[in-house]
DNA sequence: TTGCAGTTTTAGAATTGTTCTAAACTGCTT
DNA sequence: AAGCAGTTTAGAACAATTCTAAAACTGCAA
């Protein structure tokens, strides 16, 4: 990394600039649908993404996107289900997962081996990983320059940069 | 990403400048030694991280560093070592990976859930991830800046920042 | 409405990747 | 050579995820 100055960290050889610490965006998605919409809504946004607005696959919805962004592993929407007195089977959360994600409705994020961490923000953004206690959070990434990357071999196209800072407490 | 011209690209909204794709650096590591060094470098190599020079210790570690700088899995190098007549049980490939490293002798990349990468390149560099057949590439981090990131939450330090590049075929 | 075809959900089994266990073995020191 | 901590091993155990096939739904047409 380079510190404030603009030199090169001896440790990483990276060069990296640090502006201040801000919390993630917490930028509502979905199609702009706004917290506190009501099932209608998510089960117009489903229709639309061509999956059928089942009782399981709007209440996962409902835990997913009536509220500000944040990462779920298929363990603990499971279990956000549950607690809600909306049980979902937990072959139903994994299924829906990804079909959401295959919709574009979620992004995969993975950080750790052995565990996938589904993410509500599918806009551009990268990520904090606190190593120490496997906390995820997002930044954005329109203040985010990367210059010098090497050109995609060819015969592949791009499909995103992922920037994970990996940090320790 | 960010086009050649510098301009902010609409589908991702990131910014990025590409320059032009190197194959990655093959530079030597494990305190350089060189390729078709005999065991008794290796075992000097381990010992002097704290590891006994076993003789599956030994058989996995020329496997690793006796050529360039590769990624393995455990399946993939369990299978390396029986192919070179060098049969070394899975629990203990498991074992060795995770200590070499832990001494800092490889790296461990995590691109895909359920699946655990090791880098015998341990300097500083990025990846390139073929998202359709898994091939993963490494490419040097020295020309790359990355400028405007977050200073990471109070209380925490910088570990290291993966940039990994998906690409699709 | 009722019937029906196609979807979806579900419990539980299966699979995959990884770690654990406890007994056998090995490399190093004496 | 003997002793012992450190290492290896097969197999069991575990965790995350996917599969299976049966039951329950959904949407639609009559």
């Amino acid at each position: 990394m380079q510190n404030r100055d603009g030199r090169r960290d001896a440790q990483t050889g990276q060069s990296a600039r640090f502006g201040p610490f801000q919390p993630s965006f917490q930028t509502l998605h979905m199609g702009d649908i706004m917290p506190g919409a009501t099932s209608p809504d998510l089960a117009a946004r489903l229709r639309s993404v061509g999956l059928r607005p089942t009782r399981q696959r709007v209440a996962l919805a409902r835990a997913l996107f009536e509220r500000e962004h944040h990462h779920v592993t298929a363990e603990s929407l499971h279990a956000e289900a549950k607690a809600a007195r909306n049980p979902v089977s937990l072959a139903t959360v994994y299924n829906t997962l990804n079909q959401f994600r295959d919709a574009g409705l979620l992004r995969e994020v993975v950080v750790a081996p052995g565990r996938s961490y589904f993410d509500t923000n599918t806009g551009h953004h990268h990520h904090f990983y606190v190593e120490t206690d496997g906390e995820l959070h997002d930044f954005p990434s329109d203040r985010v320059t990367i210059e010098g990357l090497p050109t995609p071999p060819k015969g592949t196209k791009l499909s995103r940069v992922d920037v994970i800072v990996r940090v320790r407490r």
